[in-house]
DNA sequence: AGATAAAACCGATAGCTGGTCGGTTTTTAA
DNA sequence: TTAAAAACCGACCAGCTATCGGTTTTATCT
């Protein structure tokens, strides 16, 4: 027998200078260690030897694309903002097996609750209300 | 100056054991090292000093209650599995640092809602803006 | 082609976390 | 008071991120 199995990869973790690289990337759009190192934040200051291995890691970790140009690497995010975000949820999720979806939302608008986060409530609401009519239509037009 | 600034709590990270003795007590509802450790999957086949030592961590993480009984402590979750994933989303969302967040939530959204049906959906939208209404009254109530 | 400069590559180290226990001390109950 | 059970303590390993110095490769310029 081969290898029926899937092999339960990792979980997907970034560590903070990870992330700020890829902040940097996802405002510059590509760039090489020069770029980045030199868009850091101040107040990191680091070798850019150690961004360097920030990037090898995002890259090995499949979040960056990387293409030679000249001899320096040109790197390049494989995901935006929201996709990771997605993905890092799905993960979350993935790992957690809640039942049903809304009890898990319900308990996200407590946390908000909790947090007292206005916005984050305000936003839900619209959106929600938006994929509800957008459900409506399709509905409408699937029956026709 | 004290202390104004909100420390940043380093991420909540849980390791495959944790989840597993977190699983445990959501079934058992509580339950003391003894109970967990026997309730524990066969094929992991611990020492039970190794589930203490995860019931400790999670204890240090605030997510478990304990008391004492006779000599053995009782644990029990401080949150249900529904909450904990909404908390560990939360912190994932956070650490994203979007310009607006609304992209995101709404990563998170569809994500969760794949496969709901519009029931769900009204509910969902009628505990989004009761929760709302509710925290804006309070707000009111508190900076009169 | 040879020299030079830039970048990649290759360790190495420190610090943290989780998983794993063995051994010692404390507590409780018989 | 003693015996059993549990907590507590400390150790170790593995894996990961952050950090960087030194060496090799590679591209470019003369």
């Amino acid at each position: 027998m081969g290898f029926p199995v899937t092999r339960p990869l990792p979980p997907l973790t970034l560590g903070d200078l990870e992330m700020e690289v890829l902040e940097q990337l996802w405002r510059l759009g590509s760039g090489d260690v020069r770029a980045v190192h030199a868009a850091q934040d101040r107040g990191r200051d680091n070798q850019p030897n150690t961004v360097q291995s920030a990037l090898e890691r995002l890259f090995r970790k499949g979040l960056l694309d990387r293409e030679k140009q000249g001899h320096a690497y040109i790197y390049r995010p494989r995901l935006n903002r929201e996709e990771l975000a997605a993905r890092l949820i799905d993960e979350t999720l993935g790992r957690m097996n809640p039942a049903r979806p809304l009890p898990l939302l319900a308990a996200f608008v407590d946390l908000s609750l909790q947090n007292e986060d206005l916005g984050a409530l305000e936003a839900l609401e619209r959106l929600v209300a938006e994929r509800r009519a957008q459900l409506q239509s399709g509905l409408r037009r699937e029956s026709r």
